[in-house]
DNA sequence: TATTTATAGTTACATTTGTAACTAATTGCA
DNA sequence: TGCAATTAGTTACAAATGTAACTATAAATA
């Protein structure tokens, strides 16, 4: 008589097919396997790495355009940049007309040097990761990115609206 | 001479562009619409909520059990159970055999009532969301999430192996 | 010019979550 | 049987993150 684990309340559902949880599982896996690289060998968090990489690509953005190129949160990114020029990596000096503007840099010693030892690291998670895909997958999977991405926030939209 | 925002340090890398990035991005999105419906509007966090769901769909599992189908953590999985059985939502009885083990139920009442209130609104919003895409593109994304996230779990054991 | 409004960034509080240490119960094995 | 090793679940501590309130500066407007 042990159907127990049968009896599903006559509603079919079942996590492990459910869209968001797939995404969330999969997006976790890959960030931890990612964040080896930053986390372990070299002390930064998640938003730590996020902020530098847009640095080392963009040097003299403030905090808020950090915080818009990477749509992080403003708090998490003041932060990040915080902790970064306490270790030395970033260097933030005051905007010539602006004083409420604190454009970032990293600095031309340690952070330009852990940019540089970073990101190859990261490209190559990316390219191990992307291995099991043919060209056209890859090519797939970023028109399906895209397309999830923008139906996602349309939705959002469309329920915060009511 | 102001191209300090084109000088990017010889490496191109554009955190955009990255695919654990843009992963982390669309399950953010996603996961912020789809907790409205349980968050909001029934005081759920998203921990609990999957407890729910795979309580509504397979009664009695213990929370061990619960942790490895949702593949979550032991920890946010006990608290979630606690909350729950504190709503009255879950109710747990001791094992007849191994008295270590806490088989798990959603309640007759509030439990299922929830479940069934809440299923329906997810299915909604992984359809509103699905309904950018085609079949064929359904089909695709299914077989590329299972792959990547296969990868993943391979590149990662690699890694935690040296 | 004076006053309101908006913006950049920080700080305070509460919530969530992970790591590690812990308790209680069971199993394995000498 | 008796002791060591596992396992289920909880608790304690620390780190991360979001919301809201706050400070300082700048822009808008009257």
């Amino acid at each position: 008589m042990n159907q127990s684990a049968v009896k599903n309340l006559n509603i079919e559902f079942l996590l492990e097919e459910f869209l968001p949880y797939r995404l969330s599982l999969l997006s976790n896996t890959v960030s931890e396997g990612i964040s080896v690289a930053y986390r372990k060998q070299h002390g930064l968090s998640v938003t730590e790495w996020r902020v530098v990489a847009i640095l080392g690509r963009f040097p003299g953005l403030t905090a808020s355009e950090v915080m818009e190129r990477g749509a992080m949160d403003k708090v998490p990114v003041s932060r990040a940049v915080n902790k970064l020029q306490e270790k030395g990596l970033v260097d933030r000096r005051p905007h010539s007309e602006d004083r409420r503007r604190l454009p970032l840099k990293l600095t031309a010693a340690k952070g330009t040097n852990l940019f540089h030892k970073i990101v190859p690291k990261a490209l190559a998670y990316e390219q191990e990761l992307l291995s099991a895909l043919s060209e056209d997958e890859l090519a797939g999977l970023n028109r399906l990115i895209q397309k999830l991405q923008a139906s996602a926030e349309n939705v959002n939209r469309m329920v915060a609206d009511h």
